[in-house]
DNA sequence: CCTGTCTTTGACCAAGCGGTCAAATCTGCA
DNA sequence: TGCAGATTTGACCGCTTGGTCAAAGACAGG
């Protein structure tokens, strides 16, 4: 397999195939709880083939995770500093209950590595996580400060929505237990959360 | 080793300290990632000593379980109908966010089980989990149309207690590297959760 | 102090696992 | 079409793992 060169068709169609089989696997089982044999089944391919393309089983966690963290940061990435606080947040609430809606296997991959003490992301938590958290959290404390969002501690703020909003997928079998099959989780759990921060962060009018 | 007989000092003794092995060892790796011979050592056992009182792998995990998922209601259960709302309400955020802090490796135990699909306790939590819930959320529902607390729906509030409270046990590592290692993740939760709620819960008042 | 039961253990086993390798087959390009 | 490199695979290996078993050792009641 070439290593510098440009990769050919085949080589990004199974790698692909395989990132998909692996995400499968791996949020459903866990790292530990996923073999080879059945992600590569799931590609559709041989183990030993499988292991051409990826060289260990961990190679293709890894991969997963470094290009998830990625995509699961940019909601909070778009917020923007100069537009309209109370609906920036509202609508970085939606992104990423939307993205916890669609992404269900992505975030229950992420969940399961941070319940294992991210092992393999110990480094990106403290490093760039911390410091996209750490300046969004300053700009919302702006919005505080100046009276247009009710005061309240912004990084624990972010920690609410993100508990809020990954809940829904990371503990889907226990929300559809509790609710019956009747009931749409994801329909109810929008309106819930966008009326829960609203009443939150409107500022008290003095009077 | 007896069965329907009363268990001998030793049997309780090595049972309790397997348990506690067990936690250790299941929440940190979960069930695939545990090891026998891991827990037998924590336990202070050998192997096939520690299979002697559980028979299997498996069997130490749904025990504790089992166990889990009372003590894990307990908080709920005590929610008193009689009692005055908000500070019902307050006090079972609390006690649940304690519950979190103190026992953070039954958290993480539970969060992986259910994260995986809760392969082990599906009939539970469409069993007595959603009957308790049920009936609290009736209680619930009961407060708000009588204008005692501000009106939302009660099944989604008591996931946002849970969703909120569990999030700073099972995602400790990633809240300490987000807030750094000077500040106290579990007090500030607290100062900022009762005021979370407060304002969630706070009736408005009709002028 | 003796005996039947409970407890402990070293040795072992079969299955499952991640990963290797040499040989076979396929692909794309000159 | 020929061929060099890319791709695929069956067979295999060494290790870990959950669990077994027979025999040895501890214990408690008489």
């Amino acid at each position: 397999m070439a290593k510098d060169e440009a990769p050919t068709r085949i080589q990004r169609d199974r790698r692909r195939r395989i990132r998909e089989a692996g995400l499968e696997v791996f949020s459903a089982k866990g790292f530990r709880g996923a073999t080879v044999d059945e992600i590569a089944q799931a590609a559709g391919l041989s183990k030993p083939n499988l292991l051409y393309y990826f060289a260990t089983k961990e190679a293709i966690y890894t991969d997963l995770l470094a290009r998830l963290l990625k995509a699961w940061l940019d909601p909070l990435r778009a917020l923007d500093p100069e537009g309209e606080p109370m609906a920036e947040l509202l609508a970085y609430v939606r992104r990423k209950l939307h993205l916890a809606r669609d992404f269900p296997r992505e975030s229950r991959l992420f969940a399961g590595e941070i319940l294992r003490g991210a092992p393999l992301m110990g480094a990106d938590l403290s490093g760039d996580l911390r410091r996209l958290v750490d300046a969004r959290a300053g700009v919302i404390a702006g919005w505080m400060a100046t009276g247009r969002l009710a005061p309240s501690d912004p990084h624990h703020l972010i920690f609410s929505i993100w508990a809020l909003t990954q809940h829904y997928a990371d503990f889907e079998v226990q929300v559809r237990a509790v609710l019956g099959d009747v009931r749409d989780p994801w329909a109810e759990a929008e309106r819930h959360l966008v009326t829960h921060f609203t009443r939150l962060l409107t500022p008290l009018v003095a009077i």
